[in-house]
Parts: C-alpha cells; sequence; structure tokens
DNA sequence: GCAAGCCTGACC
DNA sequence: GGTCAGGCTTGC
C-alpha cells in the first residue's frame, strides 16, 4: 500500500526518469481511473513536459509544463491502495489493469499506471484546483514540526490510530506506518488522542520522524503489490514489528502480536508493549472497539 | 471474507 | 464540526 515512503520513492524516481519528457501519446484503457473527462484529460496532458515532481502525503503533483510557455497544469496522482506508476519499454508487453499509458518523446518508453484494485485517481487540474485538492490534506508527516504535531494532537477525542491516519489531520500514514509508529512509541492504537501524555506525544512523532526517514532510505514496503517507478520492490518489509504479525511473537518482548478493529480497520500491536491506557474514552452505542482475533 | 485509501453522507 | 460507517474494487 503506498504511503508516504513509497510515494516518494516513485516521486524520485519519476525525478530520475521523467525530468524534462515530454508526453508524446496518452492512452486511457480504464475510464474510471481518470477523475473528470477523459477526453479533456487527454488533450490536456498531451504533448506537456513534465516538469517538477512535488509530494505532499501520499499525493504526488506533476507539473505539466506547456510547449508555448502558456500557464501549466498539473497531473495529480493517487495511488489508492494498488496503483503502481513504472517506467517500462513500449515493447514490453502490458501487464493486466494498466489503465493509463503516458508515452514519452521518441515513443520508446512510457509511464504506465496499473491498479487492480481502481481505488487510484489520476487527474490533470490547474494549480488553484491543485492547492484546493492539497490544502484539504493536512500537514505532510515529514514536514510536521513537534510543536504542531503535539498542538493538533491535544484538541482531538478519538483514537490516536484513527488521528494518525486521517489525512486531514496528518498526511501520509496509512495502515503499516501508524501501526508501526504506534509500536516504536509503545502507544496502545485505542488511546484517545487528547489524553497522551506528553512524554507519549513526543515519543510518537519521533517515532514517526524516524521510521519515515527510515522507511524512505530503504524505498518503502512492498506488502503486496506497491513496486518503485522501475518495477523494485521496496526493502522495508523485514523492519516491520507488527503489521500483519498477529500472532506472531513480539519482536522486542515476546509476547503475541494482537489485531483490533479501531474503526474497521485493522490494528496490530503488542499487548505488552503497548499497554491499553487507563482512563478509556467514553465511548457511545456501537462504537466500541472489538478484538476480533488473537493470534493466526 | 478480508484487505485498504478515499470519498460521501449520516449522526450527534 | 468532529467522528465514523459504508461503498467502491478484486486477488488471495
Amino acid at each position: 500500500m503506498p504511503e508516504l515512503p513509497e510515494v516518494e520513492t516513485i516521486r524520485r524516481g519519476l525525478e530520475e526518469h521523467a525530468r524534462g519528457r515530454r508526453v508524446a501519446a496518452v492512452e486511457v484503457r480504464h475510464p474510471a481511473v481518470i477523475a473528470g473527462s477523459v477526453e479533456k484529460f487527454v488533450g490536456e496532458v498531451k504533448g506537456r513536459t513534465l516538469q517538477a515532481f512535488e509530494r505532499k502525503g501520499k499525493a504526488l503533483a506533476v507539473t505539466l509544463a506547456a510547449s508555448d510557455g502558456a500557464t501549466p497544469l498539473y497531473l495529480l496522482l493517487r495511488l489508492g491502495m494498488t496503483g503502481q506508476f513504472v517506467v517500462a519499454s513500449s515493447s514490453a508487453p502490458l501487464l493486466p489493469h494498466t489503465h493509463v499509458r503516458l508515452v514519452l518523446d521518441g515513443g520508446r518508453e512510457e509511464l504506465r499506471f496499473r491498479d487492480p484494485r481502481r481505488f487510484g485517481r489520476l487527474r490533470c487540474c490547474t494549480r488553484a484546483e491543485l492547492d484546493s485538492i492539497l490544502g484539504r490534506l493536512g500537514p505532510d508527516a515529514q514536514q510536521i514540526g513537534a510543536t504542531q504535531f503535539l498542538a493538533t494532537l491535544r484538541a482531538r477525542r478519538g483514537a490516536i490510530k484513527n488521528w494518525l491516519m486521517n489525512q486531514q489531520f496528518l498526511a501520509g500514514l496509512g495502515n503499516i506506518y501508524a501501526d508501526e509508529a504506534l509500536f516504536a512509541a509503545r502507544i496502545h492504537p485505542l488511546t484517545p488522542a487528547g489524553q497522551l501524555s506528553m512524554p507519549a506525544a513526543r515519543r510518537l512523532y519521533r517515532a514517526m520522524q524516524g521510521l519515515l526517514a527510515r522507511a524512505v532510505e530503504l524505498q518503502g514496503t512492498s506488502f503486496r503489490d506497491y513496486v518503485d517507478i522501475e518495477g523494485r520492490a521496496g526493502n522495508f518489509l523485514p523492519r516491520l514489528r507488527v503489521y500483519q504479525r498477529s500472532g506472531e511473537p513480539c519482536r522486542r518482548c515476546g509476547t503475541q502480536i494482537r489485531r483490533l478493529l479501531v474503526a474497521g480497520r485493522s490494528s496490530h500491536f503488542c499487548p505488552r508493549c503497548q499497554p491499553r491506557p487507563r482512563r478509556v474514552a467514553r465511548m457511545r452505542g456501537p462504537r466500541k472497539a472489538a478484538v476480533v482475533a488473537a493470534g493466526v
């Protein structure tokens, strides 16, 4: 699942392989992955030059320069759950679920968007539209300062796990890195965000920063589908401590990792290293998280 | 049936 | 306005 480290790896790969190259042709093989009109998308992207690559959270925006010096447009990429963006030889066979091809100048290479689940989206937009979309995201998880992190955390009621994954507050973490950050900080996923002690909140901030930096260095986690721009898997998988390890021993204390449902999303944690907070937030009605599986 | 990002909409 | 359930999607 592409989260911040994976998207950053793709951004760097695009800088290396696609910067300054012109889009000679666009083929949309599955219209559902294009936000808005496909005809408009093709017309706007074709002929423009891939100039700059910026990232906020899991969103990747490519500046599309016009050859006549007209105002640039922006290609916004969201990879969803299983999205892949790779550079390929145009003669290489198309893998199934290849939904969009951007043929690069010369026609020998192309960028391909693949996405079996089709949760990902490509959108061509103006700077104003891009700013509006990125503006709905909270600060990037690698950019946010400790002060802002601590301040926004304090005002929240819900579980810290939800807060970490809510892109409105903090952009970039998905299930993998949220679980891993909580483990590294020794915080139970159901701890109400606003009830974290100051030392715990600081631990979480530091754990998150260290985790993201290391994961970017190792080119991300390939749990299932993720590959970088050259089709290579990331190297962070062996560093995972809790994600999808329920039933296996905690690498720190040997206790079995457990799985909880928090707002419908699975959360993996070590019950010993991440003890339940003493004061649990009052949860109304059916909002209680249920232990769905201990072990296996 | 479960996985998960993201959007919509309902609820309080 | 904050919070969360539901739905989309398909390979395992």
